[in-house]
DNA sequence: TAATTCTCGATATAAATTTCTCGATAGACG
DNA sequence: CGTCTATCGAGAAATTTATATCGAGAATTA
């Protein structure tokens, strides 16, 4: 129950299975090689992206082993290409659509990311039930009444359903959502979202970060009073 | 290099080590049975648990057990004294004292988070560059200037550093808040902090987690078509 | 042109995590 | 009061993930 991988069929047919561990650093090794490629460098080795990034040169091998590129030995990968390839294996080349519902203090504040759109999503309106939000705009995007979400996604065909609304209202947006068609949600709400199983859910839980930041600081005190 | 393990004392004084994964989990299983407390639930099992968050209910043991509670045969956990365990374990019930960096859409976001307070921080002022910020508060937090941030860190016993500041700034302000003395770093900027290893930092990247979206989206489609 | 060095790619090893299996015990029920 | 069922707790197995090792090929240098 909810393996922690994707499977996708690879270039020659077959299918990978990619752990999520990769799927988090790819976008690091990305970052990376950009910032490499502005800086006017044409080469990148996977010893390179480790020593960069604090992580070990082979699991970065490993890790862009999954797009499919292949290297050259002593040179390494060409930047241009490393990058083009993580792009293309996460999807980022081919933007999906998406609408955010619950346009509070964070829902405005995603709506500003306009980067998003480098990574393959597009948020083309947002939703609230606050009459006094809808029909305004917000960083450029429209803000709609809730009513008609469903019957929009449908329409419109949008993959990806964000949600920025209080848990409360959560699994009910997230069920009109679902009666659209989205395919996956991105849920910034800090609760458990029940949906079918073949719905890509991403939970995005500050709470639970801080949960971990928290414990590591206290047992960190208490190593160094023991 | 950088495993995801926690250390802590535990009960008896012997040490434990504890996953990210189950980090990650234990705050999931405390929001549920504080729900279950407020519906008027005195007792709740693994099975229980398991089922509401669709994970395996061993795993929930597991992951339970770290926090040092016993529980019963037939009966599991008595509700308060879980949650309980939970939060002690996670170092909520010892409130720790922060400083977010950064007052854009996204820190003033997390300056309106006044529940991180019940997840063991608490933001006492807010900083940033910006001279029409600085003096005014959001949220009820002091906007100061950046230049006071290491002498305040260190004079207040600041515990946590968050940032929220573009990639641009983030490795300067991460370096202010170390000089300062901070233990633990919440980084919200999409960029790899250099820090020293005994630092404890938490990337909050949401581009990587996009791209884990993404990634699943693009290869469900595919997985479809072939 | 040959030696050297660096890095990829594949294989093997180790570690961690999740899952499974087995008693043991407490509550429910007749 | 005895039987039955559900659940904990602990240990073992299976799966995943990360790390280390080795050989081969390409660029640099002498």
């Amino acid at each position: 129950m909810g393996k922690d991988v994707a499977e996708l069929s690879g270039g020659g047919g077959e299918r990978r299975v990619v752990s999520e561990a990769t799927l988090r650093r790819l976008p690091l090794y990305h970052r990376y090689i950009k910032e490499l490629g502005q800086a006017g460098a044409t080469g990148v080795s996977c010893t390179k992206i480790g020593g960069a990034l604090s992580l070990d040169p082979t699991q970065v091998r490993k890790d862009v082993e999954v797009t499919g590129i292949v290297g050259r030995p002593k040179t390494g990968y060409e930047v241009g290409e490393l990058a083009a390839a993580i792009e293309h294996f996460l999807g980022w080349d081919s933007a999906k659509e998406g609408f955010l519902v619950g346009v509070g203090s964070l829902g405005a504040a995603l709506l500003g990311y306009h980067k998003f759109a480098e990574y393959g999503l597009e948020i083309v309106a947002a939703f609230d039930t606050d009459p006094a939000k809808v029909g305004k705009r917000i960083h450029g995007k429209y803000v709609l009444a809730l009513e008609g979400l469903p019957k929009l996604v449908r329409r419109m065909h949008i993959a990806i359903g964000i949600i920025t609304v209080p848990v409360g209202a959560a699994q009910e947006v997230a069920d009109l959502l679902v009666e659209g068609g989205v395919r996956a949600i991105w849920n910034f709400a800090p609760t458990h979202l029940n949906v079918a199983p073949e719905m890509i859910v991403r939970n995005e839980d500050l709470y639970c970060s801080l949960a971990a930041l928290s414990q590591k600081l206290r047992a960190n005190v208490k190593g160094m009073k023991g």
